[in-house]
DNA sequence: ATACAATTTGAAAACGTAAATCAATTTCGC
DNA sequence: GCGAAATTGATTTACGTTTTCAAATTGTAT
């Protein structure tokens, strides 16, 4: 059994977990959308219309509030993270691991999306809220400017 | 004349030079939202309806679509910041200095929003943008969590 | 100053994403 | 299985933002 595989499995113990736990039902249709969503996902940053008209392809049933719905759903019990980089549209992200925070670098030009991790960031915020006694939940880092192959092409 | 009073006239300069640039008309509702905005909003965090409220009180000829627009021209041409804290409406940010990064704490209970900087992120995101070869033009840091004020009110 | 072209304005309509509605359906404890 | 409660999906509604357009204003050339 591969790592991702193991990993998988937690996240669906978590959504079923948290779905015993308020009294929620499992359905095929968050199933699907469960499966989709971690399955092609991964490490992208989808807009609720992209997965819906990629869902849609192989499971022509599913509503588009479903989709909506199931995904504040993940996000709720923390298995997937939801980001605004300023398009007017939410993405979201399977979350990848508890303690795993990344973050976002994003082309002005192409629109692509980077992802960064950084130690020496997410210790500074911690230190930084404890001195102003803010109890951290999460935080959001993001830079935007141009990429490497953008640079390159205006230059050109 | 005051270290404010001087800033407030390069926020202009810049204004009128990119009016100017981009040969654009300078309006009296423009001057009018540039005196509301950069008078009575440093260090604040105002929505556009916000913004339109108050000065439809001293100003009750100007429009929403003028109060929109004018926040947006402030934004393109750098004196102002356009902000997205998760509650769906923009928030605009007179900036106070060229050099100046600052960033947010946003509580998720009381929903106020505390500003702080810091030099060792600052150097650290330059340092990530370079090792990537990402130019960067802008970014924005939001930690959420609990303030001390509501920490100490769950608690008690 | 005056005329003219171009921009701006404000009210209203259009837009797009997100959320709410609701009858029909499905799930799950009993 | 039965029935209460939750879910679904098509649709409507909500809401922040943007666009539209005729009238007004501005800047420029004359």
């Amino acid at each position: 059994m591969t790592p991702v595989a193991i990993k998988k499995m937690e996240r669906r113990k978590t959504f079923y977990e948290y779905i015993a736990k308020k009294r929620l039902k499992s359905t095929k249709q968050r199933d699907i959308i469960f499966e989709e969503f971690f399955g092609n996902y991964m490490g992208k940053h989808v807009t609720v219309e992209e997965l819906y008209e990629d869902i849609k392809k192989r499971h022509p049933f599913i509503g588009f509030a479903t989709v909506y719905r199931t995904l504040k759903l993940f996000m709720e019990c923390g298995i997937a993270s939801e980001r605004n980089f300023g398009d007017g549209k939410a993405r979201y992200e399977p979350i990848r691991s508890e303690r795993e925070h990344h973050h976002h670098m994003i082309c002005n030009q192409c629109g692509k999306i980077y992802e960064f991790a950084n130690n020496q960031v997410e210790s500074c915020l911690n230190q930084i809220a404890k001195l102003n006694e803010f109890q951290l939940t999460n935080h959001k880092l993001e830079i935007y400017g141009l990429c490497s192959d953008c640079k390159a092409a205006k230059t050109a």
